[in-house]
RNA sequence: GCCCCCGUAGCUCAGUUGGAUAGAGCAGCAGUUUCCUAAACUGCGGGCCGCAGGUUCAAUUCCUGCCGGGGGUACCA
C-alpha cells in the first residue's frame, strides 16, 4: 500500500463516520442524477460528486431522517414536478446496501441511516479511544496565538471581563484539541493615562489608608472619585496626564507607585483565574513594549506612512474610511494603538504564527481595523513577501457587552459587579444544592466549585458572541434547563451508569465493539442520539472555523437532552425502560452508546472550560 | 452626520453557504419517582420572525429604505 503524501492532504478534514456517510450518499446521488438526467442537463458539473455533496444538508426535523438532498434546483432545470424528479432519480439510485433508507418528503430526497451501520461505525470510531473523539491533527505544525482576558489592572475584575476570559480560554482549548500549537496570552493593561489618574488620586486623597483595608475596593473608590471630581476640576486631568508622562520618562517615585498598583491588583486577578481554572502561556503587559515603541514608530516613518496632524504623529487612514491612527500625542507620549502595533511586530518576529487572535469587545472594532490597516500598509511599503506578511493572519474576534439588569457596567461610575462575588455566590448555591440532594458526596466542596463555576462560565458561552448578554442574579444562579449544571448533571448520571455496569459485569473495561449486536436497537430516540454523537467532530471544527464556542454549547444541550430522554424512555405502560437489564446483548450495546455519549459530553465540557464531575 | 452590531413566544435565546409545519429553555398549567442521580422526563397553552418594498421556484435568512436599542467616530483603553 502506498501512502499518499500530497501537500494538500493535511488540509483535508478527518474522515469521520459522518463525513463518510455523506460521501457515500453524494456519490450515489451524483451517478443517479447523471443516469436520469444527463440528456436534459447540459452542465455536467451539476451532477458531480462535489456539487451534490455541497447541497446535502441536515433535515430540520428528525422525522425526515439524517441527511437531506433538496430536489428544487433540479426541479427547476428539468421543469418536472418534485415527485416525478424524485421517482426518476430514485429509480437509478444505488447506495451501499446498508447505508440506509431513502424517502421523499416536501421536495427533499431524505436518507435515514441504517441504525446498525451507524452504531457500528461510531463504535469503531470512538470506543478504541473515547477521549480522542473529535480531535484531529488538522492544526499540526500551525501556531495559533490567542490573546484574551487582557484586563486593565488599574480596575477591578468585574463581570464585564468574563466574556473575553471565557471565550478566549475556550477557543484556546478548541484549537489545541485540533492539533494547533496554541499560545494563550494575557496582555495586561498595565500602562497608560489611567495609571496617571490612579497616582494622582492616591497622592491627593490618602491612598495609603484607602488601600490598607481592601486594596482592590480601595483602588476602585480612588478611581471612581477621580472621575467624579474630574468633571468639576479640569486640572485633575492635566495632573494625571503629567503623572503618566513622568512615569513614562522613568521617574522613580512614579515607578514605585505604579509597581505597587500592579502587584496589588495582579494578586487579585490571579486568584480569580485559579478559580476559573485558566492558565496562560504568556503574561505580558503594555509596559513590556515601552522600549520597543521608538523602533516601531521609526519603521513606520521610514516606510513613509506617518504624518503630523494637530501636533500629533499619525498614520492617515482617510482613504480607507477610518480615523487616523495616532502614534504619539502632542506631548510625545504613546497610545494604545502604538503599543498594539509594536506588540504585533514583536509577536510576528517571535512566533511566526499562522494566526493571531484578539478576543476583545466589539466596541474596539475600529481600533483593530486601524492597527491592522497600518500593518498592511507597512508590509506593502516594505515589499514583504507573501509568506512573510502577517496581514490576513491577525484577527479581531469581537463580542457583545455584558450588561447588568439591562444597564451597561461603567467602572468609572463605580458600577461594578465583582466576578469573585459572583463566583462565590454560585459556588455556595451549588454547595447547598448538593447538601439537599447528595449530602454524603465525597469531595463535596470541590464538586460545588466545579458546578458553581460551570454555571457562570456556561452562561457566557450559551449565546452567540456578537450578542450582548444581560447578567442577572436569577439567571446566573439558575441550575435548571439549558445550563452548565444541567450538562454536568447528565455527565454525572452517565458516569453513575458506567460504575454500575462495571460493578455488575465481569469486565471492567469497554465492551468489545466488534462483538456488539446493534440489531437489538431499533427505536428512533436511540438512533437520533447516535446520529447526534456522530456530528461532534464537525461541530468542533465549525466552532474553530467561526471562532464560536457557542456552537459547542448548543450542541451539548442537544446531545444531553437526547440522552436524558433516552435514559428515561418509557414502554407502553409508561414504565421506564432501563438501560441495565438482564439482556446482556442489549445492555452491552446500550452501554457502548452510554460510553460514547459520556466521552463526548466530557470532551465538550472540557473544550468550553467546564469540569465534568463524576458525581454530584 | 458617517460607520458597525442587534431587533424572532411574557422573559432569555436557537434557527448563519436562502429550502420542509419557525424551535428550545425559563416562567405558567397538568402528569411521571417501590429510587440505573427528579439539577431529570412527558404533555399543554403561547408567534404580523421590528415595519415597508425588492430579488427568487422559495426570504426569519440576501438587497434597499424606515423605525427602535446599543456601540464607535484623533490625542482614554
Amino acid at each position: 500500500m502506498t501512502r499518499l503524501t500530497s501537500p494538500t492532504q493535511t488540509e483535508k478534514p478527518m474522515l469521520t463516520s459522518y463525513t463518510r456517510f455523506q460521501q457515500e450518499f453524494a456519490t450515489g446521488l451524483a451517478s443517479a442524477i447523471e443516469a436520469a438526467y444527463s440528456e436534459s442537463i447540459d452542465d455536467a458539473s451539476l451532477y458531480s460528486d462535489t456539487h451534490v455533496a455541497a447541497l446535502i444538508e441536515r433535515p430540520r426535523k428528525a422525522q425526515f431522517g439524517d441527511l437531506a438532498f433538496p430536489l428544487f434546483p433540479y426541479v427547476k432545470l428539468v421543469k418536472e414536478a418534485p415527485p416525478v424528479v424524485f421517482e426518476k432519480i430514485f429509480a437509478k439510485l444505488y447506495l451501499p446496501d446498508d447505508l440506509g433508507e431513502v424517502t421523499f418528503a416536501g421536495g427533499y430526497l431524505n436518507l435515514t441511516l441504517n441504525t446498525t451501520r451507524l452504531a457500528k461505525a461510531l463504535a469503531a470510531e470512538i470506543l478504541p479511544a473515547p477521549d480522542q473523539f473529535g480531535s484531529s491533527s488538522f492544526g499540526a505544525g500551525k501556531r495559533m496565538l490567542v490573546e484574551f482576558s487582557s484586563p486593565n489592572i488599574a480596575k477591578p475584575f468585574g463581570i464585564g471581563h468574563l466574556r473575553t476570559t471565557v471565550i478566549g480560554a475556550s477557543l484556546n482549548r478548541i484549537f489545541a484539541f485540533l492539533g494547533y500549537e496554541t499560545v494563550s496570552i494575557n496582555y495586561l493593561g498595565d500602562w497608560g493615562t489611567q495609571f496617571g489618574k490612579m497616582i494622582v488620586a492616591y497622592q491627593k486623597w490618602d491612598g495609603e489608608k484607602e488601600l490598607a483595608e481592601n486594596a482592590i475596593k480601595g483602588a476602585l473608590s480612588l478611581y471612581v472619585r477621580f472621575h467624579e471630581e474630574e468633571k468639576n476640576d479640569p486640572t485633575l486631568s492635566e495632573a494625571a496626564r503629567l503623572a503618566f508622562k513622568k512615569l513614562e520618562d522613568g521617574d522613580p517615585e512614579m515607578t514605585e507607585l505604579w509597581e505597587m498598583f500592579k502587584t496589588v491588583s495582579w494578586k487579585e486577578f490571579e486568584r480569580v483565574y485559579n478559580v476559573l481554572g485558566i492558565k496562560f502561556d504568556l503574561i505580558t503587559g503594555e509596559s513590556f513594549f515601552n522600549d520597543k515603541m521608538d523602533e516601531a514608530i521609526s519603521r513606520l516613518e521610514k516606510a513613509g506612512l506617518t504624518s503630523e496632524s494637530r501636533g500629533a504623529e499619525v498614520v492617515d487612514l482617510g482613504e480607507f474610511n477610518l480615523p487616523p491612527c495616532l502614534l504619539r500625542k502632542q506631548d510625545g507620549a504613546t497610545l494604545y494603538a502604538t503599543r498594539d502595533i509594536a506588540g504585533l511586530m514583536y509577536r510576528w518576529d517571535t512566533y511566526r504564527f499562522c494566526e493571531s487572535l484578539y478576543i476583545v469587545g466589539s466596541a474596539q472594532a475600529d481600533h483593530f481595523k486601524q492597527v491592522f490597516k497600518v500593518l498592511e500598509l507597512l508590509e506593502d511599503a516594505e515589499g514583504a513577501a507573501p509568506d512573510e506578511r502577517m496581514t490576513g493572519k491577525v484577527k479581531h474576534i469581537p463580542f457583545g457587552w455584558v450588561k447588568f439588569e439591562d444597564q451597561a457596567l461603567k467602572t468609572r461610575a463605580g458600577h461594578v459587579i465583582y466576578l469573585d462575588d459572583v463566583l462565590q455566590k454560585a459556588i455556595s448555591l451549588a454547595e447547598s444544592k448538593i447538601r439537599d440532594k447528595n449530602a454524603e458526596l465525597a469531595d463535596l466542596s470541590n464538586v460545588a466549585k466545579q458546578i458553581g463555576v460551570g454555571a457562570i462560565v456556561f452562561s457566557q458561552l450559551s449565546v452567540r458572541r456578537q450578542k450582548d448578554v444581560n447578567f442577572t442574579w436569577e439567571g446566573a444562579l439558575n441550575y435548571e434547563g439549558e445550563t452548565g449544571p444541567y450538562l454536568q448533571y447528565t455527565h454525572a448520571r452517565l458516569s453513575s451508569l458506567l460504575r454500575r455496569y462495571h460493578s455488575q459485569s465481569d469486565e471492567q473495561s469497554v465492551p468489545n465493539y466488534n462483538e456488539l449486536d446493534y440489531t437489538v436497537i431499533n427505536d428512533t430516540n436511540t438512533h437520533q442520539l447516535m446520529a447526534t454523537i456522530a456530528r461532534f467532530p464537525a461541530t468542533v471544527e465549525n466552532a474553530a472555523k467561526e471562532y464560536e464556542p457557542f456552537l459547542i454549547s448548543s450542541y451539548l444541550l442537544e446531545l444531553t437532552a437526547l440522552f436524558n430522554s433516552f435514559y428515561q424512555r418509557r414502554d407502553e405502560n409508561g414504565k421506564i425502560v432501563k438501560i441495565l437489564s438482564d439482556n446482556k446483548a442489549l445492555t452491552d450495546s446500550l452501554m457502548s452508546i452510554v460510553i460514547m455519549t459520556r466521552a463526548t459530553i466530557a470532551t465538550g465540557l472540557h473544550l468550553l472550560g467546564l469540569e465534568a464531575p463524576e458525581e454530584m
